[in-house]
DNA sequence: AGGCTATGTTGACAGTGTCAAGATAAAACG
DNA sequence: CGTTTTATCTTGACACTGTCAACATAGCCT
């Protein structure tokens, strides 16, 4: 059992590392999260961790999941309101989705980030995770095609690729720090929203 | 002088540091870049690149500097092209845009990415570089609205900030690794352009 | 000729991820 | 119950990294 008095076994060790990440990711960045400080502050030993994670980004791979796990839920919630019209829905998910990056760059970087996906880096319990996500922007595209409010001249694929990459852009540009001014992050989402609403007159 | 023989003085270490960064970023990444090995590489010892730079971002910044020159260049090249219709080269930038990237992801990611311009790390070198490229982006965007190409009742900064937010959002997640299919690249840059160019029937 | 300054050198320090080999506790099994 | 297997944790070590301090050299300016 573990207590308050250190035991030669930690107990749930993988919880708390992906915890203990967690919380430092969002507070001092990625760059910053290293497996020897975790474990020092979870009272293990430097190589502890690696009895649960294969190596570092493993450990990164699963912060995310949890990050792609929330995300759908938060999506999901959106999009299935149906007291408001599909265009208040629409509206609501551009500004949550810049939001939440805007509010979570770290998490936002780590999930969405080069880090855990290039080089086939990324874990198997990631990509079941995280490709549900990607499919459901390609779910919620085809309803606002059938709904009228996007163009339905186009495939529902590669609109829903071109919007994710609307949205995916600014919350990098903004969290990145290329935009020195993030002041008009209502605009930019309102202007982008408008820009795929194209109402015909 | 400096000669096939190494004498103390190299002659010209710090073009020779970018020079080789930058061939070294392209094939192995940015993360393969050390300023030790690329020390070594010179034939110099260690810490000489300091006398050069003031720190490995300050390097890093050169680098992408270059990068951010040669790419307004080609922009302008592209943008004034007398012979051609707006229509043609607003879409003929956005498939350079976005293949410029793929073919240089490194490059790319080092110029847009976190790694030079979080924490204000961005060299003042860099700014003056790269600040007229994203201005251009606007007077591009500014020309496009007066020609009836892109919608004119959004503001131009915004418009701006969301078109290149497209670009740049497709460019990440084709170069991150997230798109795992990127057999269809010229399907998403027209897809992209269509949406822009929303010709009211 | 002498000194200043730019440039390059070695030594050192505090980090990092990760592997190998050994120690310990808990669980599985007879 | 005792014994063995397995999961977990430990120390030691290695090869890296960026960066600072102190010192050496060579070229330029007066």
């Amino acid at each position: 059992m573990a207590n308050a008095v250190q035991s030669y076994h930690h107990g749930d060790l993988r919880s708390a590392l992906i915890e203990a990440a967690t919380t430092r990711l969002s507070e001092y960045g990625v760059d910053s999260l290293s497996l020897r400080k975790l474990a020092e502050d979870a009272g293990v030993s430097r190589t502890a961790p690696y009895h649960h994670f294969k190596d570092k980004s493993a450990l990164l791979s699963a912060i995310a999941a949890k990050g792609f796990s929330d995300w759908h839920t938060a999506a999901k919630r959106i999009f299935e309101q149906e007291d408001k019209t599909p265009q208040a829905r629409f509206r609501e998910f551009v500004h949550e989705y810049i939001g939440y990056a805007a509010d979570n760059p770290e998490m936002y970087e780590l999930m969405f980030g080069r880090t855990i996906w290039q080089n086939q880096a990324a874990t198997n319990d990631l990509k079941d995770v995280a490709f549900p996500c990607f499919q459901f922007q390609v779910t919620m595209t085809r309803y606002w095609q059938d709904k009228g409010l996007l163009p339905n001249n186009q495939d529902a694929l590669r609109l829903a690729q071109v919007t994710w990459g609307t949205l995916h852009g600014i919350a990098r540009l903004l969290i990145d720090g290329i935009y020195a001014d993030s002041s008009h992050i209502e605009e930019m989402c309102d202007c982008a929203a408008d820009l795929f609403m194209q109402k015909q007159p």
